[in-house]
DNA sequence: GCCATTCACTTGCAATTTGCAAGTAATCAG
DNA sequence: CTGATTACTTGCAAATTGCAAGTGAATGGC
């Protein structure tokens, strides 16, 4: 897989090279809030994404050490996809972009849960986020 | 322009449906944290986006209410752009992309006394930035 | 051991989107 | 009136995406 140039160097830039398509933060979503972890799992997920792709942003987000990718020791035709420290670090934002969308969608399904929780104590609701996965962390 | 039908509720989906393209972002950062008002300073950005592509954000931009155009009364052959509420509402998600960012990319050019003032008071360099855009809020 | 099924992908190809270069219309300054 | 500037548009090649079908290894049932 051929490595882009940076664009720049600024932050926003920076962010959107290594998880700003249509399809990665989903994947992220689907390991982080929704706790998937394999191959089938994600392509069954609501926004129906094509195999092909989704095999090529596995690959893409394990090389820039957001995912890692392990065999099933107890089933040696599963992988096991997890989420780094590095994917682990982008929770906060991807709570802010949730609120903007329940802020800014009239027909959001965001969990009620979720979102009572976040208004409640964020910080809170980020420490148990990460508990899940405390872990066999890399 | 034809709008395409929602993948899902997700909120983290609409969100990428309505910026989640390498470009769009890139604008409101110029319109919100540089100041940019006009379809040539956009242009001459360090992410250098070419001319039709630019064009296109710019009206899916204002199609979801992210961005108002309006003709410059003092200069007729400039347009100037402004950013809703909508957008700036993102400022929050923004900042912690942007830390996100400086933690992980090495060679991050984030500007020092911004993430300074973010570091110090996050809310107070909050309200700083939508202060700057007070007037004549669409 | 054999066959059907499941899993994680690959491959081929058409359709969409992007990026580059060049062009156009309106405004403005001298 | 002329030449420069601004905000775009147009044309086309190249890259990316999406869909459908296929591959090969592992597992489960008999």
């Amino acid at each position: 897989m051929k490595t882009k140039p940076q664009r720049s160097h600024c932050p926003i830039s920076f962010a959107l090279e290594t998880f700003g398509d249509r399809w990665s933060l989903l994947i992220l979503r689907d390991i982080i809030f929704r706790r998937k972890k394999h191959y089938r799992e994600f392509l069954n997920s609501g926004e129906k994404v094509s195999t092909n792709i989704l095999a090529d942003r596995l690959a893409k987000l394990e090389v820039e050490g957001l995912i890692a990718k392990a065999d099933d020791p107890l089933n040696g035709k599963q992988v096991v996809y997890s989420p780094t420290k590095k994917a682990l670090d982008l929770v906060p934002m991807m709570l802010e972009m949730i609120q903007w969308s329940v802020k800014h969608d009239p027909s959001t399904d965001a969990p009620k849960d979720l979102m009572r929780r976040l208004k409640k104590n964020p910080n809170k609701l980020k420490k148990e986020i990460l508990f899940q996965f405390d872990e066999g962390q890399v």
